[in-house]
DNA sequence: CGAGCGATGTCAGTCACTGTCATCAAACGG
DNA sequence: CCGTTTGATGACAGTGACTGACATCGCTCG
């Protein structure tokens, strides 16, 4: 089983516990990679073995939630259409954060408050956009709709999950990608 | 007037034709900063002095695209709707980079094989998105939905520049939007 | 118990990027 | 016409992210 070290357990997840950590402590900008590792019980030159740089180690969930996205867009019914197979994918997707809202808080915070990794959080999302459309067009979506409806599913969400984080109440995000969506047919439909 | 070299003129100028060769010659990784400056006749520091980073020298067009989306938008004719305003933007912009097509090209080829250069382009888009539902809201338009038509409306620009410049004939980038266009109000139209 | 293997440690090196100070060319005032 | 000022550039040292090469350690299997 791969990922589970040997010493030690649980290099990764000490990196990255470590890393959030010092990131909200300190921010991003003045915290070494030699710090975390350190806070981890490990050296820097481990932390390049397990991360590619020191933006990737706030990201590893991403693969999780592209295979939640995939998956649902998969399951949707036959009869869904496109976009529907997509809101499917993004309430499942939602359901995940919504069971780690406190992480995914804290987890914003840190990027929200540094350009390099606010490009991270985009390039991630736009390669769950490129999962979302290879999904759809597994469903026999011609290409240019596949691309376009899982493009504009992703800005659906990002807007949706800025508003979720960004509240004061405890609204769930279920509801803000709900609005969002609704939101959406308002602003395309034909004037 | 600022940003003209008193020695050798349009320091900026030539560092970024210096940069953009190297990078399509030897590629982006392998191009170090001293070569940018070797080849423009000036120092490393120097380069630092015009561009944040190593990147940032191949996106210097998109403040310039920046103005004239706002600008188009807010010309756009008070009966527009938000997803009309947006759409004028996006044919102004198509107007611009219709004009450079071979620079676009070159540019885009040099961005397609790195991922860090795909990084910046994104948050440069995202921050055309700011800016475009900035315009919006500028015209009344309420800040959720100007949220969304701008980030749908790059959504739409993102897939139609991106076969644009990957296509083998010489359509016009406008006609790829216009088709874009198309397709979204089909994808998010009721089943 | 010895060989193999995967994860970690050590160390040297490159390069992006920064702070500081010196220098130079052109514009400006007297 | 010359001295001063101003803004861009050069020179240089330093930090930290990231990499390659090699040694070492702990576990597993035969």
């Amino acid at each position: 089983m791969p990922g589970m070290g040997r010493w030690q357990p649980d290099a990764r997840g000490r990196l990255e516990r470590a890393a959030l950590e010092l990131y909200v402590e300190r921010g991003f900008e003045r915290t070494s990679v030699a710090e975390i590792a350190e806070r981890a019980g490990l050296t820097e030159r481990t932390f390049f073995r397990h991360y590619a740089d020191k933006r990737e180690v706030l990201f590893a969930g991403s693969s999780v939630l592209q295979e939640v996205l995939v998956d649902a867009v998969a399951r949707a019914p036959e009869s869904a259409t496109p976009m529907d197979a997509v809101a499917a994918a993004l309430e499942a997707a939602a359901a995940v954060l919504q069971e780690r809202q406190e992480h995914a808080r804290r987890r914003h915070s840190v990027i929200d408050a540094n350009t390099e990794l606010q490009e991270r959080e985009l390039i991630k999302l736009a390669s769950l956009s490129t999962a979302l459309a290879g999904a759809l067009r597994q469903r026999g979506v011609d290409d240019a709709s596949a691309g376009l409806a899982a493009e504009v599913g992703i800005a659906v969400f990002k807007i949706a999950f800025r508003r979720w984080v960004e509240q004061a109440g405890d609204k769930e995000l279920s509801q803000f990608i709900g609005e969002s969506l609704t939101g959406l047919k308002a602003v395309t439909a034909d004037a």
